[in-house]
RNA sequence: UGGGGUGUAGCCAAGCGGUUAAGGCCCGGGGCUUUGACUCCCGUAUGCGCAGGUUCGAAUCCUGCCGCCCCAG
């Protein structure tokens, strides 16, 4: 089977790539460079990474690509990236870019080469269950990406392949190790997909123009000065800049029409938890809602990669899904996803409101 | 003007004659992390308003000056 690979120039990709052509299949490797800027050490990282592409693909004997999607990236993911932090939100660019960009414009690409499936080196899995593909937790709990991956659709899901997904990330690296690849031992990448680590305030303010004004604690007192809200999220304490007694200051709330951010000092303010959250712009992995209109379902949810998943009970209404937590949850920001899960299976998810 | 109080790092704030001046916040660096955050670890005053003096030794005592704060008038 000739099977494309989505190689980024790191271990768990370059593992994939090297798992599928030890299966015998007639592998492509593919590097995208989305994002054309060095960081902010003044390195153009994805140069690296794409000489590490290369040799890793020599090493295992496969042919490879470079594919430019800068413009599709930038049309696609960034454009919607700033346009949520212009409304005050806080935007998550790597769900959108799974689906816009690796599962849309790199697949194309790869059907374009002729390849029936496209791997990539997620920590996720999938299963077919009455023709359907199903997005299942990774086998290591502690770098499931599934969170990453709920916007993908049945088309999407059903192409993809992810090698690396049952294993964990010890086994990765040692299977990297064995074979000699040059990305072994190569620190995980952070910071936004194709972006990378950043001066996140500095990034943002070459691309929107910031809009001062106070800081006032939750009962109106004006503590401080802020930049710019959309340098702020729910639940952040550092960058504000207050000093003097009482401790660390919270952020608990934007308020977009004063523009005015509300800080706290207790970090388990009452201001910073919600019981009940909504969403829009729900997206369901099987295609279709599990649950029927106007019924709850139990699930497990996370708002934020990483996250341990939350007991909850849903309820959808069109694109748009109700959200009752088991307890309470801190910080629910808008803009960021909330993703559901039902046993090991990730139903999908949507964008908070609030 | 008289009386009282007070001046320790960017901000709070311990210290009240004797090891290298607590701690917190902010900030910086690092760890964790394919978003943004959270969290964790490390670091940050040869100097205590200024100038003298007492003392073996002063941020700590004394004198003068300067700056704030409060109460009188």
């Amino acid at each position: 089977m000739r099977i494309v690979v989505g190689m980024s120039g790191g271990v768990d990709s370059s593992v994939a790539a090297l798992l599928l052509k030890r299966e015998g299949h007639e592998v492509i490797g593919v590097f995208m460079n989305n994002w054309d800027e060095k960081d902010d050490t003044g390195v153009c990282t994805a140069e690296r990474d794409w000489a590490d592409v290369r040799r890793v693909c020599d090493q295992i004997g496969i042919p490879y690509y470079a594919v430019n999607f800068q413009r599709e990236y930038m049309d696609r993911v960034f454009s919607h990236f700033l346009e949520e932090y212009r409304r005050g939100r806080t935007p998550n660019p790597d769900v959108l870019c799974n689906r816009e960009i690796k599962f849309s414009a790199l697949k194309d690409f790869a059907q374009k080469l002729g390849a029936e499936k496209l791997a990539t080196g997620h920590f996720a899995r999938t299963d077919a269950a009455e023709g359907r593909a199903r997005l299942l937790l990774s086998a290591d709990p502690d770098k499931d990406q599934t969170y990453f991956l709920y916007m993908l659709s049945q088309p999407q899901l059903k192409m993809a392949r992810f090698p690396v997904g049952d294993m964990t990330k010890a086994e990765v690296r040692a299977v990297a190790r064995e074979a000699g690849l040059r990305t072994s031992e190569k620190k995980d990448s952070t910071g936004v997909c194709f972006i990378g680590e950043r001066n996140f305030r500095a990034f943002l303010k070459t691309y929107l123009p910031a809009q001062p004004g106070e800081i006032r604690d939750v009962d109106g007192r004006v503590v401080g000065r802020h930049e710019g809200l959309m340098y702020y999220t729910p639940g952040q304490r550092r960058g504000l800049g207050i000093g003097g007694e009482g401790g660390r200051w919270y952020v608990v709330d934007k308020d977009l029409a004063r523009n005015v951010l509300v800080v706290d000092q207790r970090a388990d303010s009452p201001r910073l938890y919600s019981a009940e959250s909504r969403l829009e712009a729900a997206t369901w992995i099987a295609g279709a809602p599990p649950v029927s209109p106007g019924q709850w379902l139990c699930v497990r949810a996370r708002l934020r990669h990483r996250q341990a998943l939350q007991g909850a009970r849903i309820l959808v209404d069109g694109g748009d899904v109700l959200v009752r937590f088991d307890r309470p949850q801190r910080a629910v920001t808008p803009g960021q996803s909330t993703v559901f899960y039902r046993a090991d299976e990730c139903l999908g998810g949507g964008i908070v409101t609030r």
